[in-house]
DNA sequence: CTCAACTTGATAATCATTCTCATTTTAAAC
DNA sequence: GTTTAAAATGAGAATGATTATCAAGTTGAG
């Protein structure tokens, strides 16, 4: 990746709004000082950021949202590979959420849990 | 909520699909046998049937993608008033990823998982 | 300095989703 | 069974987030 002034200034100014701006928030943000920062740069730089590992896209699947008619507690795991997406269940994660809880002094009235990897058959 | 045909075709074809459609799979699935469902209802009942608990919407946060430059391993808390995205750390997660891939048998890469609920001050 | 590879800005294009609105259907009351 | 207000629909326009296109400018290894 060769340097670039915008993308310092991308990178500067996620490390300066500590609030996990979207997109669109920092393209405001930038906006101010660097009125020439395009859009196309600001989401092409966030996206070569967070490939390189040195920033973190916040988000649970892809784009669109996935149904489920199954609205008992559970979780998900998408294969990276095949894109399909699985039920997980699991009971330990109820102890995450309490202790979250205590921790934070939020009160938590829904959680999601994300899980990204290979699956069994993807894993031959 | 009234009855209407249309919206028993989308239940039904959720509940026959157990793959965890997007709304475009499922608009796809269902034009085969019933075309003149549009995609207006049906995202229409998507929503009305996710509202009243009888089925349930997988996603992260809102639609568009936040961005953290902490890159370590930590969640985060979206509060449903004020919308703010909080860092959430937690060690008992560790448990849950560990005990779902014995469970599972999917090699687990990566995991996030979004707690929503009132902030303290949006407690008060 | 030179040139290929990398970046950029502006804008068009795409994709998922929501909105608008005139028309149709539903269900409860008569 | 007819009336009628509320709920639901279809078609397409509108919106919002993001990606693609492409000509022009920048970077850095040799």
């Amino acid at each position: 990746m060769n340097y670039s002034k915008q993308r310092e200034v991308v990178l500067d100014a996620l490390k300066e709004n500590v609030i996990h701006p979207t997109a669109e928030q920092l393209y405001s943000i930038i906006q101010i000082e660097y009125p020439q920062v395009s859009k196309a740069t600001l989401y092409r730089n966030l996206s070569q950021l967070a490939e390189a590992g040195i920033i973190k896209k916040i988000d649970g699947l892809e784009m669109s949202s996935h149904f489920d008619h199954n609205t008992h507690l559970h979780y998900h795991f998408i294969c990276e590979k095949c894109g399909r997406v699985y039920d997980v269940t699991s009971n330990v994660a109820e102890d995450v959420v309490k202790k979250t809880e205590e921790e934070t002094g939020f009160r938590i009235t829904g959680h999601e849990i994300v899980f990204k990897g290979l699956c069994k058959d993807c894993q031959k």
